[in-house]
RNA sequence: GCGGGCGUGGUGGAAUUGGUAGACACGCUAGACUUAGGAUCUAGUGCCGCAAGGUGUGAGAGUUCGAGUCUCUCCGCCCGCACCA
């Protein structure tokens, strides 16, 4: 019988969804685990190859333990809020809830199609309601808290109401704004209600705060900082501003140094931890003081008072301060700013609020700046130093100020040069006339009075010992860190469970959640400006008390306005996993016994691309849950695995030399190709051609593999192409590379990609499919092959369906099922490691299967294994389950061929050789395993068999091929019995005809003899 | 610039952690069976060489009886962060 995967297949997935074989409940006297892999967002592209690779790795894992006698929670779900549905409802009109419906109706027939052993019974969607109304809950526990920075850990702000009440907030030692003003128990008594929640609000967890924003136009909305990638939107690649509005953000600050700490406890990669650490970014320094004083001309009141308070990692440098630069969008700056500099001021900080982000990242070397006239006192010289603004100075980062040491900082020198400020040197026997001297090791200070001689650590503990006698300064560790922003002006997300009252932002109570997402006509901000909720004209949301009417609250008598504004993508993932534990739970986020039962992660396994958005917040967000004793561990994810991309290999047409040029005359923005009738070259001609330039294009400096990416948003308009933005000239405004272009005529080979299911293995293109999906091309000449092929070129990039180049796992698990598509995707490559998708390959595992398949197609109940057998058996058995312990699984699949190739040329027909096999095989490939073991006799799933044990005396040899090495090179073989001692082997070996002749009469020097490995032989 | 990772045949990748480099596959070559082959089977396949043999893990050095593996220097590629004071 051959073996008809399709049918074995759809058999056993159908049992498992049936019989519920991977249902699991907490009532167990089993160990648990738990396996996660990270859920998906559903698009509407589906799933493509490169998707399922930890699915699989997770499901082999998780079938292995339930093997190995745990009780397995291994769920899935999906992250079902997003933008891409939001966006597509803004172009049809579709309802957002129902493309994601439809999306993930196609995901999960993925999935199924797969063979997973997912417990559907537990899935969760962030989109609904009875999800998010934990979400929300979650949501009103942030608010309801502050952080005790004396415990060092979140607690229920009630608590800090009574520590006003009793002792105001002299004593309290709190992560919130530094802006709070000291009061004492009486005062607060006297405050009105609305001051005393403006007041609280700095201290909770989650906040409302005018806020420096990252506006994104194109999207309408805000994003967060892990959302913006190279100085723009990560989803759709559009320019970002700063703004300052009023939302809502996440106090991860307070958490900054226990996130840092807890990465030590975690079996989390290390590039993934080297990542986080890099954005929590600790330094450690001191804060310095430093007083304005008047400039010569004006001597008001307010400016005498002013103080500029500057971070820096060097107060060892302190005495080589010769001006101070304030960020541009520093709050002082109008204030400081004298009459004279006005102007110029005001001019500079115009200029800089207009530039967008990616210009100013990009414009690094550009050194711009103004005096403003105005002067601060040095802590200790009492000498007055000039205040810059420039916008080396970021606004968002420590103070927004910095003191200026040109001899110690780069960017110091450089600012110092530009403006003719002078250098001192406070470094003894270092000449700075070139640049400036960061080398902490070498650092001896000179000139710095009570710092004189010091190395750099002791000069910087006498440093900040001086500015706390001062009362100027102090010790101080500075994060990069930033409180996230937490509101979106989109609509296809979790409405904030929130109404104001006289502006006060309020909280829904729990028994009015979850509060549902309310029906709009349009998914666009309203023409007032506000988020799309703002359309809204019935909330789907009535009790008794209350009632929701045109976007506000009323209860009974009054009326309220709700928040408008949606939460993040991140909202909904930041405790999926704990959901999981009890998904149905209507009374709690999950019951006690849930979580005491099922505690943590075991294993997560997802993409390193969350590592600073979604893996961060998470941790954040359970270490709060931890604080407030909802979660039972600090951390939700012992260890963690990032697969590898698996990359799609592109393919390309090129089409020859299109001219054009740049026309000063016309609008600058314009280009006008020269056109030539499209004559596309094949793989050689190709290569032909672009030699025949290269040296033209060296001239032009530039090089073969950046000319298409030159210009891509030209190229997009003028020829409809999809190019990847370089690096090289992502940065430039458009000005910068109009002047790059001008008085230069252009030419390049213009690449075109092809969708890869339109090329064969051999890279021939199919042209008839070709013209039929691209018109604007059916004109074209084409330069054939000698063989009158045409040939693609290929290059190995991202799988994405924006670069055709995307693998569809259907149709291959229609041609070689769904065992052969997991097996060869772990067989791949290491799991962590990216590696180029290759359909040809699949044959291999495939051809396996079959090999499988037919080696129990004669099986002999009775018959004794052989000693040859259990050998075979037992060694895969052994080398098995150390690769899946160590995450190894290609090898796995390597040992299995290894395993039934053996067995076939051993003709093995034992049951008991067979049956353990059939285990080893089933976490990696479950359908045939099913169908084998049917096969054999049994009657309940494999998938409640006891994984087989190793045995080491199958193992035993008596005797052993030895290498025979002369100066560590192998030369020839031996076989000797393992039972001979060193001296018995060296005088075995060098009775050997081929020792002889190896050493041509010489004698050796010293002969290794190491018993049962290797004989060395030194001549 | 800072941090991390990597470099092995035509290709994907193995290598028991210092002990036979190239397992297992893909591809390729030859042959068998076949109306046919993108099916199946057999043999071969790192490079040079007819062979004996030599040589070989980015380059160079070092430690060692022995190095893909450890140490140092250099080269190249990839990823993350990036004016972070």
């Amino acid at each position: 019988m051959n073996y008809d995967f399709q049918k074995i297949e759809a058999k056993w997935q159908k049992y498992w969804a049936e019989k519920q074989t991977f249902k699991v409940e907490k009532n167990s006297d089993k160990p648990k685990f738990y396996a996660l892999s990270m859920f998906p967002y559903p698009s509407g592209a589906g799933l493509h190859v490169g998707h399922p690779l930890g699915y699989i790795a997770t499901d082999i894992y998780a079938r292995y333990k339930k093997h190995k006698g745990f009780n397995v929670l291994h769920p899935m779900g999906y992250d079902s809020f997003g933008l891409p549905a939001e966006q597509y409802a803004i172009q049809t009109g579709q309802h957002p809830a129902i493309t994601t419906e439809t999306n993930i109706k196609r995901y999960r027939e993925q999935l199924d199609q797969l063979g997973f052993s997912f417990d559907w019974s537990r899935e969760v969607r962030t989109s609904d309601p009875k999800y998010y109304k934990w979400t929300q809950w979650v949501f009103i526990q942030l608010f309801n808290s502050w952080y005790n920075k004396n415990s060092d850990k979140a607690e229920v702000i009630s608590d800090l109401i009574s520590i006003f009440e009793k002792e105001g907030n002299v004593k309290v030692e709190a992560a919130c704004d530094d802006d709070i003003p000291t009061f004492t128990a009486e005062e607060w008594g006297n405050f009105s209600d609305t001051a005393k929640q403006e007041i609280l609000l700095k201290y909770r967890l989650t906040y409302l705060a005018d806020t420096e924003v990252n506006w994104c136009p194109a999207l309408g909305t805000v994003l967060a900082n892990d959302e913006i990638v190279n100085g723009v939107s990560e989803r759709g690649g559009h320019p970002v501003l700063r703004k300052k509005m009023t939302q809502w953000s996440m106090r991860i600050t307070a958490y900054a140094q226990r996130l840092l700490d807890g990465l030590e406890t975690l079996d989390w990669p290390q590039p993934l931890k080297d990542s986080q650490t890099n954005w929590i970014g600790r330094s450690e320094g001191a804060s310095a003081i430093f007083n304005v004083i008047s400039s010569a001309v004006e001597k008001s009141g307010a400016v005498e008072k002013a103080q500029i308070e500057v971070f820096t990692t060097r107060p060892d440098t302190i005495f080589g301060v010769s001006f101070m630069t304030l960020a541009p969008e520093h709050e002082l700056v109008a204030q400081i700013t004298t009459p004279e500099q006005k102007e110029a001021v005001e001019a500079y900080v115009e200029a800089t609020a207009k530039r967008s982000e990616r210009d100013r990242m990009a414009d690094v070397k550009t050194i711009s700046g103004a005096f403003t006239g105005a002067y601060a006192e040095h802590p200790f010289t009492k000498e007055p130093i000039p205040i810059w603004i420039g916008d080396y100075v970021l606004a968002g980062y420590g103070t927004g100020a910095v003191m200026s040491v040109p001899c110690g900082d780069q960017r110091d020198y450089d600012f110092a040069k530009h403006f003719n400020i002078p250098i001192p040197n406070i470094f003894e026997g270092i000449d700075i006339s070139e640049e400036a001297f960061a080398d902490k090791e070498k650092t001896i200070i000179a000139n710095s009075n009570f710092l004189n001689g010091l190395p750099y650590k002791k000069a910087v503990k006498r440093a900040i010992f001086e500015l706390e006698q001062l009362g100027q300064g102090q010790g101080k560790i500075n994060y990069r860190l930033r409180d996230a922003v937490f509101s979106r002006q989109r609509y296809w997300g979790e409405p904030f469970p929130v109404y104001y009252v006289d502006g006060m932002p309020q909280m829904i109570a729990d028994e009015h959640l979850p509060l549902e997402l309310p029906e709009v006509e349009k998914y666009l901000p309203t023409e007032t400006g506000e988020p799309p909720l703002g359309n809204a004209t019935a909330w789907a949301w009535d009790t008794e008390q209350c009632t929701v009417v045109n976007n506000e609250l009323i209860d009974h008598k009054t009326v309220f306005p709700l928040e408008l504004n949606t939460m993040p993508g991140w909202a909904g993932s930041s405790q999926y996993f704990n959901r999981y534990m009890d998904p149905h739970n209507d009374e709690a986020i999950y019951s006690q016994e849930a979580i005491d039962y099922w505690e943590d992660v075991d294993l997560y396994i997802g993409g390193s691309e969350h590592a600073t958005g979604h893996l961060l917040y998470s941790r954040f967000w359970q270490k709060f849950l931890f604080d407030r004793g909802i979660a039972l561990k600090d951390e939700f994810a012992k260890k963690l695995i990032n697969q590898g991309m698996i990359t799609g290999t592109s393919a390309f047409v090129h089409s020859e030399l299109i001219w054009y040029s740049y026309s000063p005359q016309k609008n600058i923005t314009k280009y006008h190709p020269i056109k030539l009738p499209l004559r596309f070259l094949s793989e050689n001609t190709f290569t032909t051609v672009l030699d025949r330039v290269k040296d033209k294009l060296r001239e032009k400096d530039i090089l073969e593999n950046r000319i298409s990416k030159l210009l891509p948003n030209h190229f997009n308009q003028i020829f409809g192409v999809n190019n990847s933005i370089s690096k090289e000239f992502s940065g430039l405004d458009t000005e910068r590379i109009i002047k790059k272009l001008k008085d230069n005529l252009w030419f390049t080979i213009l690449p075109i990609r092809v969708d890869v299911s339109l090329v064969n293995s051999s890279n021939e293109l199919n042209i008839e499919r070709f013209i039929d999906w691209r018109k604007e091309h059916q004109d074209a000449e084409y330069e054939f092959e000698e063989d009158g092929t045409f040939k693609v070129t290929r290059e190995v990039e991202k799988m994405s369906k924006s670069m055709f180049n995307t693998v569809n796992p259907d149709a291959i698990c229609e041609e070689y099922g769904a065992d052969s598509l997991r097996l060869y995707e772990m067989f791949l490559g290491p799991l962590e490691q990216s590696k180029p998708w290759n359909t040809a390959g699949i044959t291999g595992v495939h051809s396996f299967l079959k090999k499988l398949w037919k080696l129990y197609s004669a099986i002999d109940e009775g018959s004794e294994p052989s000693a040859e057998n259990l050998k075979t058996l037992h060694k895969t058995i052994k080398k098995v389950e150390e690769d899946i312990e160590n995450f190894s699984f290609n090898t796995s699949v390597s040992t299995f061929m290894i395993c039934v190739n053996e067995l076939t040329a051993q003709k093995c027909s034992s049951k008991a050789i067979l049956e353990p096999l059939a285990i080893l095989v089933s976490p990696y490939a479950p359908h045939i395993a099913e169908e084998l073991w049917e096969k054999l006799g049994n009657t309940e799933s494999i998938a409640e068999a006891a994984f087989p044990i190793f045995e080491e005396k199958n193992l035993v040899e008596s005797s052993k091929e030895y290498p025979i090495s002369f100066n560590g090179k192998m030369r020839f073989k031996l076989e000797l019995s393992l039972e001979l001692g060193k001296e018995d082997i060296e005088a075995a070996v060098m009775a050997h005809e081929k020792t002889k002749s190896q050493l041509q009469g010489r004698t050796p020097k010293k002969v290794i003899v190491v018993p049962g490995k290797i004989v060395n032989i030194v001549g």
